[in-house]
DNA sequence: AGTGGTAACCTACTCGGAGTAGGAGAACAA
DNA sequence: TTGTTCTCCTACTCCGAGTAGGTTACCACT
């Protein structure tokens, strides 16, 4: 009910960015630091309630704000779950991405080091998961696809690199479906995660990689695993 | 406008129901026939509108009753979604309980059979698989979970009865995660095949199997495929 | 025929949340 | 001081989900 600062739970980023609001003057705050305030809120709220029980008007009380400010700083309510999600998103890639380039040449290395990432990345971030990009309650059709969208470039361009370094020159557009096949496997997954979460990221990564690595190998001609598996 | 029957494009069942509503005297219909005409009715809107983008006025004026009508005979909008998704996940899972059954004793041709089939499935039924299963814009939790979980289930069942087979047990969860990757691997196909629609439902069968039969072949002592792939 | 009961249906609301119009006050430049 | 810009607010409109309470046709029974 005070107006000037929300006193929510805070997790951690949000807390210093509202340090950093709360040290001006009369409640009057620059415009891009507003906006990340709003956006730490609104994720954490999401989180904790999920999008339909989200309104704009909690995002604005929220950061001590009115609604026509949440309006013109982040856009309507879909755009503010589609920032949330593209943060969350360049997060994940950001840790896939990298964990795939550490992990040196082997593909079917690589591809256990992006699995164990992913998983990773999700077991850190459960709520986060559950909440943005596994919502079950989000009309966020063009978020959610474009995320899937962009992994499932990255998983393509992955494979195909893997392919070629085997020699073999496959149909592009097959393995798009691969790709996309593959991120569903990791979507679905995710979720099983959330109702098992005794199991191990490492645990998870092991499965998945021995699910999918022989048949990549059949279909792709995909690393050069004879016939061991998963490392 | 006309207070009596909606002129919708009518999807066969529509049509039949419609007609059998038309033949009763002053518009007064009995309730089980008004049900299925508005559950009718919704599905169709549901698939030409999107969830959002239908109201629970539309689907009464359509069926050319007021919304109290619909909350007495279907509940909320959440319910009629779920009831629409409901009979389309029981049509589905019977077309592909069928074809794993009629073929045979085989696990890889079981497999290949069940895939074969979803992907007819959907299809046949694009429509009906983009508006509701693969739904981006419904706060369907509760209907799009029970569905994966039956599917999940069904496939989980499979998957220890071929393991069974090779005279392997092993361990429910993680049966249980291989068939939720599993079925993530399906839907996410499902949602490529909307955009690559040139394709066919043998195609991606053959694709799919490929893709995870030789690791369900090492992880489970599936099926008894020595080194060929896909059947 | 009348009369009670019930089944099918309607009008006319409430309620809540998304999104907007238009203005007020602080800060700062000239 | 005056004008401009920036941040922010009150007070709406609009739409759609869900509901209260009443009305009409039909049916069973006397």
């Amino acid at each position: 009910m005070t107006p000037g600062t929300g006193p929510r739970t805070a997790s951690g980023e949000l807390a210093a960015i509202e340090e950093e609001v709360r040290a001006h003057p009369h409640g009057r705050v620059p415009r891009d630091l507003r906006r990340r305030q709003l956006l730490a809120v609104a994720e954490q709220l999401f989180v904790e309630r999920g999008y339909a029980g989200t309104s704009m008007d909690d995002v604005a009380t929220g950061a001590g704000v009115s609604k026509p400010i949440v309006y013109d700083l982040v856009g309507s309510k879909e755009q503010v779950f589609e920032a949330c999600m593209a943060r969350a998103a360049d997060a994940l890639a950001a840790q896939v991405a990298g964990a795939v380039l550490a992990a040196g040449e082997d593909a079917a290395a690589r591809l256990h080091a992006g699995a164990l990432a992913w998983f990773e990345f999700i077991g850190a971030r459960r709520g986060l998961w559950d909440a943005l990009l596994a919502s079950h309650d989000a009309p966020a059709s063009v978020a959610i696809a474009a995320v899937r969208a962009r992994q499932d470039d990255f998983v393509a361009a992955q494979l195909a690199a893997g392919a070629q370094d085997q020699g073999r020159r496959v149909d592009d557009e097959l393995v798009g479906a691969v790709a996309t096949a593959m991120n569903g496997a990791f979507e679905a997954l995710g979720r099983w995660w959330s109702e098992h979460p005794d199991r191990t990221a490492a645990e998870l990564a092991e499965l998945y990689t021995g699910l999918v690595l022989p048949g990549l190998v059949g279909l792709l001609d995909w690393a050069d695993v004879p016939g061991g598996r998963g490392r």
